[in-house]
DNA sequence: GCTATATATTCGTAGATTCGAATATTGTCA
DNA sequence: TGACAATATTCGAATCTACGAATATATAGC
């Protein structure tokens, strides 16, 4: 059962791992159900990106959808992830110099390996 | 900014994203600081596999090292890391039935792909 | 110095993730 | 039914991740 909750937490760490499904993740928090247009103008990105994003998330019943006609709102299916982002915002902050940095290195990475 | 702070985001997540990543987090939150031997025994893992796993949470700053002789002493370097592990332990309580489904599907997949 | 112990790094390979392009599905409205 | 709009899925290429085996580095004690 240890074993099984850290295979599980792992699984939303995962599914959180992501740049653009975190924005999705924040989108939906803020806005409460938003519909995959919406979500895909609001954040730049395409349509099938998004749609794949959001198939992740929903692997992980971190967010659900519900059908409307020709459209699909999706909202997150528990406050507790959104919690779990604002204790990083803390932690961002509270570690700000260091985290910069850290952003700095992640950068760099990019431009050795781009 | 925003994207600063979730390419931050997203990058402890990743280094989260692993069962026997948590299980070392885990190891530290509760007994402090470890030496490496004693995190491979505990979790029956390799060494070198335990020391790349602690290479990818020090890349993040998510661990800390301290050296002392022949050893190094690992830690957690913030206990906001153990408050996440926290809230998902009650989201996997709050959400026990589909979180045992979730599983017993990733098992599946596991099979099927193996 | 030499040997043993603790930890880290490198390397190769297998598997997973990411993305856009193309295509499929589903629902609406005429 | 046909045309269109919204969303999802599949596919292939590039990139990233995980692991054990081998090797490297550092420190202790003789």
């Amino acid at each position: 059962m240890q074993d099984s909750l850290r295979r599980f937490k792992a699984g939303i760490f995962q599914a959180l791992a992501h740049p653009s499904r975190i924005a999705i993740v924040e989108l939906l928090r803020d806005e409460g159900e938003v519909p995959v247009g919406r979500i895909y103008e609001r954040l730049g990105l395409e349509q099938a990106n998004v749609s794949q994003h959001l198939a992740v998330l929903r692997s992980k019943e971190i967010v659900t959808g519900r059908k409307d006609g020709n459209q699909v709102f999706y909202s997150l299916r528990d406050r507790i992830i959104g919690k779990v982002l604002d204790l990083l915002r803390q932690y961002f902050q509270a570690h700000l110099q260091e985290a910069l940095e850290l952003l700095k290195d992640m950068r760099k990475d990019e431009h050795l390996s781009g």
